[in-house]
DNA sequence: TATGAATGAGTGTTCATTCAT
DNA sequence: GATGAATGAACACTCATTCAT
């Protein structure tokens, strides 16, 4: 992801600073594996600096303060996802299918990119800045896409009209936030995070189709 | 539920000087307030002593270090939320009253003890030594009673059988995680957490007994 | 003077906290002396630490910052010179007489506390904090000493009336401020130093009364 | 002055690249406005490349470090007050004269380039390089044309007989220093200081002229 | 037991200086 | 020469922990 990231902002910003946007990206890169390893907290500055293959002083070149590393992971990493997730929801027609496909993409991510994973949904929130100062939109964001498509269902009457997209959405993130977390938390191997994946696919359609009798 | 698990400690201690106790549940009822309020990393030992009303160097003479303290409160808080919640579900017949008892009594515990829901979902995770020496043997144990109820009803019919409890329970956790944590974290008023409790029951409940044709 | 300023203030303070007062003395004491040697910006607070005995972070026990240490010192020593000064001035019947003694008093203290006067005339001012945010009102007060005797001269016909005090005070500290600045900076002995003063005594007296014809 | 001194210099050089010369001296104005807005030790090597419009590189091409770029701007503009003052002096007949054109034109110089003057003053002490390794000659010759003119004025009578040129130059010199640095901190209005120079030239003339009856 | 003054290891950040272009 | 991105040494300050009282 790392690469496709820094290839969009390259193009992104019209190459004009192209080995500054290298660089920046090399340290985001070095901070997601330090950060992810030793936790926001106890990681140092310097850590970040020497697997980044930068000085220490460089980092300040590209980032105001260590808590905006962090943050501009999480902008840096969102852009790509939302855009990614967004792009391969709208080919498919279904409510359903958009709903199967947003939990197979989650997975994914978390499998192919676990330290992203990590620093995103735990070490961000050690954040002050973040957490306080910073209307976490993209997460919304995220969770909204669930939210529409649970819309869609119930207008085409796949889903049933008495589910609440606001709530709902929340349910479901929560759901596959929590299996991806315990996976990575407990280092398991990919294949049970994906049989756990096919589970959740079922739970939650049962969920928002089945009515209970 | 500072008061309670005081007492409970009492009793478990089998009768120890009643003024250390005190001390110490004083040292982790200001932990919470701190930590909820700052976060771990943020938080001073010298502020747990002064909202605890005791010194700095006392803290030292009920816990090893600041890390310990944390790790104390979620002990000590989740002690007591287990037996508690056992005594509740073991009074219902069914496995569906069990299951939206779980649900309404970890709302109940969030909407009444946000400080320390807030220190044992968030703040927690901070510890290195709480997530990597630590088995968070309580934390899968407040799942598996998830667990059991799913077990328990498919044996009689209740639940659908092609449900597998390690996954849907998980599931369940997370979905009640994540609405509660938004609620925490957003600051919203009660009635906006009661209302997606009974949304999320609706949801679970479809989750696992009716299954797509 | 270092003792009888911590002599003073514990008197002041009613012997309260004695032992802080002795670790704040010997911390200015230790500053001084560093501060004196290295100049302010190139003088490590580690180096402070070690002179005065204590511990890197007890320094900050005592004081807000390094600026805060500098500026102290100023506070601290000034109030025993004035005080000492005023003393000593009251004593005499002449205006003539008063100036002389100011002039006397000022090469004494830098001869006895040429670190002290280094630091309050030449490292003083390399904190920003003091030259903006302080109304250095205490070297208003030591020059206004010298301009309330010229007054008095000129009231009593000892002094010329045409001598505008206000300009006429800071030429005369100017003077003795260059002095021992040079005499300072220079490592002279001190007899160069006492020669140099009765020479300047000569000279600023035939300043203030002898008219040229 | 700036222009005038770029033109000494580039005279006294011999006719290097005039170029060359116009960047040192560029970066020397830019200085001189940092260093006194900013105080040395405040002022980073950027801000001066900036003030200069020079790259922070180029600095290290005419000067070897930031504490050479202090030295330089003494050695620069002493070089032309010094002779400008001597040019002055000489041409005039009697040792009063002199004495009083020597203040008049110390007046002139902190009036119009009050910059140049905080920082000969005030900056140079912050240099260790200055205090220390470089023999400040510039100011002895400074204070010396007094010192010749308290000999002269001793030779033919005007002055005291029994005055010490070594002592009383520095007073003279010390005095006139005070009045201004307090005029330069306190930013007051120009003729705040013309009239006290008329009193200094007073005070001083009496000083060395009158003997106390 | 309780205290809180003292400790000193630990680190984010700055900025003078260098050097590849 | 000129540039300015990169370097990395340096340091003020914090705070978990200790220990004399």
């Amino acid at each position: 992801m790392a690469t496709t990231t820094t290839a969009a902002r390259t193009v992104a910003s019209g190459g004009a600073h192209a080995r500054d946007l290298d660089k920046r990206a090399r340290i985001l890169d070095g901070a997601v594996k330090v950060f992810a390893k030793r936790g926001f907290f106890h990681a140092r500055v310097s850590d970040v600096a020497k697997a980044s293959g930068v000085a220490d002083g460089t980092i300040y070149l590209y980032f105001k303060s260590k808590d905006e590393i962090l943050i501009s992971i999480f902008e840096d990493r969102m852009e790509w996802i939302l855009a990614e997730l967004k792009k391969r929801m709208a080919k498919l027609p279904t409510a359903r299918g958009k709903l199967e496909e947003f939990v197979d993409f989650h997975i994914m991510l978390a499998t192919s990119y676990p330290d992203v994973c990590d620093v995103i949904t735990i070490e961000l929130r050690q954040s002050n800045k973040f957490m306080k100062e910073y209307a976490n939109t993209r997460f919304l964001e995220y969770q909204n896409l669930i939210g529409d498509v649970l819309r869609e269902g119930k207008d085409d009457g796949t889903f049933r009209s008495d589910i609440d997209p606001a709530v709902v959405k929340r349910a479901i993130f929560g759901a596959l936030h929590e299996l991806v977390s315990q996976w990575v938390l407990m280092k398991l191997p990919a294949n049970r995070l994906l049989r756990a994946a096919s589970q959740l696919k079922s739970f939650v359609l049962a969920g928002v189709v089945g009515g209970e009798k």
